[in-house]
RNA sequence: GGAGACGUGGCAGAGUGGUUGAAUGCGGACGCCUCGAAAGCGUCUGUACUCGUAAGGGUACCGGGGGUUCGAAUCCUCCCGUCUCCGCCA
């Protein structure tokens, strides 16, 4: 969320932002309410002070046994305003959050201003798609034919929008999660982390997908407990309510998790096979970092996040999100987006965002700098995320790209190792 | 799930109704001492909100919420969490 002070101080900048994005948001209100708060907030702190002082010098009085009677009794009709006042401070505050909550991020200066995603800037492109002397068969055809994705029988378990990889598809899945995480643990300097794939309703909070989101959210309603979109909330969530050392940072986590999206409202839209389903699997990169490295450690988490798809020999583009499109906690936001020849189209499987002090701040999370001066305070770190990348998105496209004329596949060779060094996926 | 114990500052650990924002120790910062260092000595060392140009003032916070009281870290109550024992279990 952003500061009250700062919406305070800078409402037309905080206006700017809203619009840009193609949003409607009434600051006016929230404006007022604070000043009215922060004015009761004066007249009861007020109350309390005399309070204080006069409960001493009751403290006092009775412990030289003298009468306190005439004080106690003022006291008393003083205690029932503060209690009043205290009510309405709590009641404006809550209303106040309650609508900090919903302000989106604000827009870095450096991506296009346009309120929907035409906007969207490709800045890179990186690849040959590749050519065929065939009809190049989507996905859901090859998979059918390799007998490595069963779509009708994950219906019937689960429902539609899930998936039931076999053979030879259950393989890459696991092959592609171990070779990411190698890649960035071992060459980019990423810790692995491992977390829970059900989380609170704070750390669902703390990184921006509730309140506004909960209805995307696959919940467990006796524990009031949420199954993770990303792991973006379990990873981001470690250092919920902390504060960090400065030489600690920055901190760079990686992690594999399950992702649960209900996907709701989004029925008829690009529901065929593996492009949008309810759980998919995806190795995360999360990054904790002091303010002024984020830009540079964007920079750095999508070359990262790339690298993946260079290395799997995949044709992409990358696209910065102008200011319509990028999402509700992010100031900046690139999306990588795969080439799939069978189906004729990119499909993202990336978003590497800088929150900056966005999702720190929802989730209190700061750091200590060692300041020149002797009084070190506290700031709110920077966080960052990207998919490095999202699975089933990522199967599409090699399937499409590496498929031959056969209807076999053919092994990206960064992949072989986890694989048996086999070379391609036959049918049978 | 049942029974019991507990939850205080960066850490350890006092404190059971009235100068307690909180003793003491450790850790940390600065100063003195020293050629330098250690030891020793001295001073300082939580977070947030708010008023103020500033200096500085005020308020809140002892797991969280609610309550009793003129006054709560301290009493009551609910919730959450941790530990121990029992049960169950991959």
């Amino acid at each position: 969320m952003l500061d009250i002070k700062f919406i305070r101080e800078n409402p037309d900048i905080v206006k700017k932002s809203i619009s840009d994005r193609g949003l409607e948001l009434n600051l006016d209100e929230l404006l007022t309410m604070d000043e009215e708060r922060r004015k009761l907030l004066n007249e009861v702190d007020e109350l309390k002070h005399t309070k204080n002082i006069v409960s001493d010098e009751v403290g006092k009085l009775l412990n030289e046994k003298k009468d306190a009677k005439d004080k106690i009794s003022k006291m008393k009709v003083v205690s029932q305003k503060i209690d009043e006042i205290d009510k309405k401070v709590d009641g404006i505050g809550e209303k106040i959050t309650k609508i900090l909550y919903i302000i989106p991020n604000i827009p870095h200066s450096s991506i296009p201003v346009c309120k929907d995603p035409s906007g969207n800037k490709v800045v890179k492109e990186w690849g040959k798609k590749p050519v065929f002397d065939f009809k190049p068969r989507d996905h859901m055809e090859l998979a059918a034919n390799l007998d490595i994705i069963d779509f009708p029988r994950a219906t019937k378990i689960s429902g539609g929008g899930f998936v039931l990889y076999k053979k030879a598809g259950a393989r890459l899945e696991r092959a592609l999660i171990n070779f990411m995480l190698d890649l960035h643990t071992k060459k980019h300097g990423y810790t692995e982390i491992f977390p829970p794939f059900l989380v609170n309703r704070q750390s669902m909070t703390g990184t921006g997908q509730l309140p506004k989101l909960e209805e995307d959210m696959y919940r467990l309603k006796d524990d009031d407990l949420f199954l993770v979109p990303t792991a973006e909330v379990p990873v981001t969530n470690i250092f919920r309510d902390e504060i960090l050392k400065e030489e600690d940072l920055p901190i760079y986590y990686t992690a594999y998790t399950a992702c649960f999206r209900r996907e709701a409202g989004s029925y008829g839209k690009d529901t065929k096979g593996l492009s949008r389903v309810h759980q998919f699997d995806k190795v995360e990169l999360v990054k904790f970092v002091k303010p002024e490295t984020s830009y540079d450690e964007l920079e750095k988490l999508r070359a990262d996040a790339e690298e993946v798809l260079q290395l799997l020999g995949l044709s992409y583009r990358v696209v910065m999100l102008c200011t319509g499109d990028i999402s509700f906690a992010a100031s900046k936001c690139y999306d990588l987006e795969l080439w799939a020849e069978g189906s004729g189209r990119y499909f993202e499987v990336s978003s590497c965002s800088n929150f900056e002090d966005f999702q720190a701040r929802r989730a209190n999370i700061k750091y200590r700098p060692q300041t020149t001066d002797h009084r070190p305070s506290t700031r709110y770190i920077h966080t960052l995320n990207g998919s490095g990348v999202a699975l089933a998105r990522l199967v599409i496209a090699i399937l499409e790209t590496y498929q031959e004329k056969d209807g076999s596949v053919i092994i990206p060779e960064a992949l072989r190792p986890y694989m048996d060094y086999q070379e391609r996926i036959k049918a049978g």
